[in-house]
DNA sequence: GCATTGCGTAAGCTGCGCTGATGCTCGACG
DNA sequence: CGTCGAGCATCAGCGCAGCTTACGCAATGC
């Protein structure tokens, strides 16, 4: 019988690429995944990885075999899951991670509600910017994040996380109200403010410069909306900037809907969808999104909508 | 994360019903058993199982875990097929498990089949009781197995196992040719000639007289359906002898059909439907059965009639 | 050219998980 | 009612799996 905690390791190797980014991972040295994936290797009869470069690679049955980790991990969420709704109430951590604007607008109520319902649940709210939830989820740091999902950068999805929509926003092109401009074309030379490099806030407004033809001319960086608007009041760049952190805009600033649209979802392991209290959570928050932007989606029945994906 | 292993003890505890059983059938002690059993107490945070008087029960929290270990088996089980499925051509050992009737009949034409598309196929048969396959699955010490289910005595479907039909047959009352007997319940004080003790066909035997209404007069044990069919050729008795057996019956016998019915299933563990090997052998041995017996279904598409099925 | 990154192997150590011994409780049986 | 055996838990002891550290090698970047 396959090992599954190598079958983890293996799974990781196929989302990270080396075997060193996997000890980091997993606080181990690079040694014990090398040797543990060999051990693999031998349980499995057939080479599953072979050296390509410094580095190396997953061969055709390396990722098969990673493909189907992601089923069994799930089953093992799945059993945790249920184990968790046998008990009597809900209790015990929910380590929620969250980027700031959601932390500040949409999470108090939430976690107010949930609070009210289920005082024993202890939740721990960590902000942080939505590319390291997958990461954080899969190392078991949180047991529910918030993702995002912007039309101009694609990202394959995880088939090691589910998760469900929680808002579809406008982002809105902010300009200082004296600024003539009716789109982010009208505007190859003024100064940006964007977010720290790293973040997917930069990587989107990078790329919607590139696809209205310019580099943007990065002049500001600052990830709290609050203070890029205040930026973009003072006269100091232009910015984008979704809807939930459009609330209420400092004078001197003008709003100019883009197309582009920004789409958050409730991420987590797959399997934990059962999970009473990430269910719990879901609801609650989307209870709290109610209104605000529109709605992602209908709200899935408990843990079923998020069936469990099949092995490649 | 929970241990794999020690789910896979909870389950075939949940199975077995003792400790010391699931110790037996993995070969350790019965401290062992125990001890990983409390650490996966440990794990799960919440008893998962109680002493009841001399032994132990589950608890519901243990069902429901024990329930999806099933789940986290099959779907590892699935990766190894999967994995084989990666594999050039089909290699390796395949045990089979079958009762004797099927392997003198259906087996060899199988197997020369098999052989002769997969040489490189290692092909183990081993004769033993329908009684004892699903045992033999579970500890690996089989691949497939056959089973039998007879109308008159019910089995509960084992959640860990999966299968296809194979056979659907008609059950006779082997009598001596002068005996006027037009069914069971016609034959009371008949002597009869049963299998051993512990054997499938010794249970269904009482079963059948029993809901005639008697208990059977029984004086000859044999397990060997020509030996049986000799024995009644004889004299010695009357016995129940199943389609397959009863092919070409003895001078002196007079089989008289009933509306008992004998379905055989190929089993597997579940998970296993996809594995290269299993599926090969299920349409071989399907091949062979075709026209003997009605046929048990159609066909099953590889691997996707045994859908997985859900925890509880 | 050298430094750096990434991987594999060898040696050594620690703790997990097994066995064996012991004691307990419960149920069967005379 | 006392005795015996089955079944389980706990403890001590030990071996090995699996980790770290140290080192060597190959490929890449400056």
């Amino acid at each position: 019988m396959l090992d599954v905690r190598r079958l983890r390791l293996l799974r990781d190797l196929s989302r990270l690429g080396t075997i060193a980014a996997v000890a980091q991972a997993h606080t181990y040295t690079a040694s014990a995944v090398s040797q543990q994936l060999s051990a693999l290797e031998r349980e499995a009869g057939r080479p599953l990885l072979e050296r390509a470069g410094r580095g190396v690679t997953l061969t055709p049955a390396g990722r098969t075999l990673a493909g189907h980790a992601d089923n069994v991990l799930a089953a093992l969420e799945e059993a945790t899951a249920a184990l968790a709704a046998t008990a009597a109430g809900l209790s015990g951590p929910v380590r929620i991670g969250a980027y700031p604007t959601a932390v500040r607008t949409l999470l108090p109520a939430a976690l107010v509600a949930l609070g009210r319902d289920h005082p024993a649940l202890e939740l721990l709210v960590s902000e942080m910017d939505p590319v390291a939830v997958p990461a954080a989820l899969h190392e078991r740091r949180l047991d529910v994040g918030l993702l995002h999902d912007y039309d101009v950068v694609p990202v394959r999805p995880d088939p090691a996380l589910d998760g469900v929509p929680l808002l579809d926003e406008t982002v809105y092109l902010a300009v200082p109200a004296d600024l003539p401009a009716s789109g982010v074309g009208d505007l190859p030379d003024v100064p940006w403010i964007v977010g720290s490099p790293g973040t997917l806030c930069h990587t989107v407004a990078v790329q919607v410069c590139r696809t209205a033809g310019f580099g943007p001319r990065v002049r500001h960086h600052a990830d709290d909306f609050a203070t890029v608007l205040a930026l973009v009041g003072a006269g100091q760049g232009v910015a984008l900037v979704p809807e939930l952190a459009a609330d209420r805009p400092p004078a001197g600033v003008r709003l100019v809907p883009l197309p582009t649209r920004r789409r958050t979802r409730i991420a987590y392991r797959r399997g934990a969808a059962g999970h009473p209290a990430v269910a719990a959570f879901v609801t609650a928050l989307r209870d709290a999104a109610a209104g605000r932007g529109r709605p992602g989606g209908p709200a899935p029945a408990r843990g079923v909508s998020a069936g469990r994906r099949r092995g490649r």
